[in-house]
DNA sequence: ACAGTGACTACAT
DNA sequence: AATGTAGCCACTG
């Protein structure tokens, strides 16, 4: 394998249940490396180009705030994906994040 | 092999 | 409370 790392994000990330969100540094912990969560943003960042597709509109950072939605192909498409689930989106900011936080280490 | 980079966080001012 | 600085570490050129 050429990066097992971002392939283990990638797995992750496809693991978020529908209408739920987790972080970059939940994800990081999730698999072993609390203090790579730049990884994991940075992984996210390749991950339009990886098969099958990953959900990276349900991750955002700590803050349940959008930081990469400029990485998508429009800058609106994260908020409307979210939306589409049932996520309210507020001027980039996730309402209700705490309660549709989804903690990765659960499912391990 | 070395230096730069970044979808983050935590701490400091 | 808001802004600035500093660790963090796998990947790329």
């Amino acid at each position: 394998m050429k990066s097992d790392f971002y392939t283990q994000v990638y797995e992750i990330v496809r693991l978020i249940p529908f209408g739920r969100v987790t972080t970059y540094g939940s994800i990081a912990k999730a698999l072993g490396a609390g203090k790579s969560s730049r990884l994991v943003g940075i992984a996210m960042n390749h991950s339009h180009e990886v098969e099958p597709s990953v959900p990276a509109h349900r991750v955002v950072n700590r803050n349940g705030l959008l930081t990469g939605k400029h990485h998508f192909t429009d800058a609106l498409t994260m908020q409307e994906l979210l939306a589409s689930e049932g996520i309210l989106v507020k001027d980039d900011q996730i309402q209700d994040f705490r309660s549709i936080m989804w903690d990765p280490m659960e499912e391990m």
